[in-house]
DNA sequence: TGTACATCAGTGAACGCGCGTTCACTGATGTAC
DNA sequence: TGTACATCAGTGAACGCGCGTTCACTGATGTAC
């Protein structure tokens, strides 16, 4: 109940539900330091500037995003050995985990840097380019694999089709934030889904 | 050549390419009005305050991306008769007019928009998402058309389909953006083109 | 076991700059009679 | 055709607030000998 976080992981925390809801720019360290229960300086203490708490911001959201993938993409591969099989199942379960947040993902941090770029430094937006490139690469891997025992009924570029899945996660948290309809996500997911499976199944 | 335009037209020329590379908050009025070439004080003749120009900013955008995708989808369908066949050419036609932007699509005021809700007042929000659903119904009648005459080989609710529309340009110009790239755009309609064949041809 | 020093996790007060906004005023153009 | 008034498209100076950042200092805990 009472597990102890420390001040910097406090401030993470609050730093990016702040950020994922109002942007970079419009979340002032007063803020993150009255909702942390510590003072200006002590935020001072943690991170250098504004730009390190990105970073350390970007790079955290990374990892577990990364792990959530990883958790995930295994999950459905120990339900079925077959490649095209479990990446649909992986599929549905990314659906299932999105639908299943509260109040919708709360937003990618990844598209909120790439909607302000110019507020960050040289190094923030490399990590951000690198993230896109990694998944991009995680499911290219998976493709290919597919499109070996499954050639694909429609001459696409996998490169293309990997980039696909974060374009479609991206643009359905866009959507289900605009429109105010959390559960357009998931369903776009599940679209993405319908699309593989025509994509790679026998006629 | 010496074509006049008014300094409110000038002001929000500046302030959309401002905020769309910047995000709406990091766009001080100083900036603009230095631009523009008047005082601060012209600014806030034009516009009672940052909120308005909000607004305004959003209208105008949204007239004249509906009034691209009226063209495109008008021309498409001069060029074939059946709804299948026209909207696939409409969807080549806006992949290549994303292509053909110089330095890729400049972002969408709507995910700008979607990313920093709290910066802005209940009417421009309401805007915002009335955007959405306007897109939503247009793309979703013509798959309604599209439908009575090609029943569709996987079991999809066709306004989710519609919704994959504004979400793949949505995805699309994030990942873009993020990975600067501007091709991954185009590309992305490319293949959304490819799962609308697939979903609706016979086998 | 006691003392000296170092490190950790902050505090408190002050800084200067940039921001959005206000307000009284102005020169040029348009309109009524 | 001339005069009076109104509207348009701004100007110039000032405002106060909030922001990110700095700096000297501090009490609690850890480590060496």
């Amino acid at each position: 109940m009472t597990k102890v976080k420390s001040k910097r992981e406090m401030i993470l925390d609050i730093a990016e539900t702040n950020v994922l809801s109002k942007g970079f720019g419009a979340t002032s360290i007063d803020e993150i330091v009255a909702e942390a229960d510590i003072t200006k300086s002590g935020f001072f203490y943690h991170f250098r500037d504004k730009n390190e708490l990105a970073r350390a911001l970007l790079q955290r959201y990374l990892e577990t995003e990364d792990a959530i993938l990883d958790d995930v993409f295994n999950r459905a591969r120990e339900l079925h050995g077959d490649p095209l099989h479990s990446f649909l199942i992986g599929l549905k379960l990314l659906a299932e985990l999105m639908e299943d947040l509260p109040n919708g993902h709360p937003g990618c941090l990844v598209a909120t840097i790439a909607y302000s770029e110019r507020m960050f430094d040289r190094d923030v937006r490399e990590i951000n380019r690198r993230a896109i490139i990694v998944w991009r690469e995680r499911f290219l891997g998976m493709l290919e694999e597919i499109a070996a025992l499954y050639p694909p009924r429609d001459d696409v570029d996998l490169r293309t089709v990997a980039d696909m899945i974060s374009s479609m996660v991206e643009g359905g948290i866009v959507l289900s934030r605009a429109v105010g309809e959390p559960k357009v996500l998931a369903e776009q997911i599940v679209l993405l889904r319908s699309y593989i499976r025509l994509l790679f199944s026998a006629p």
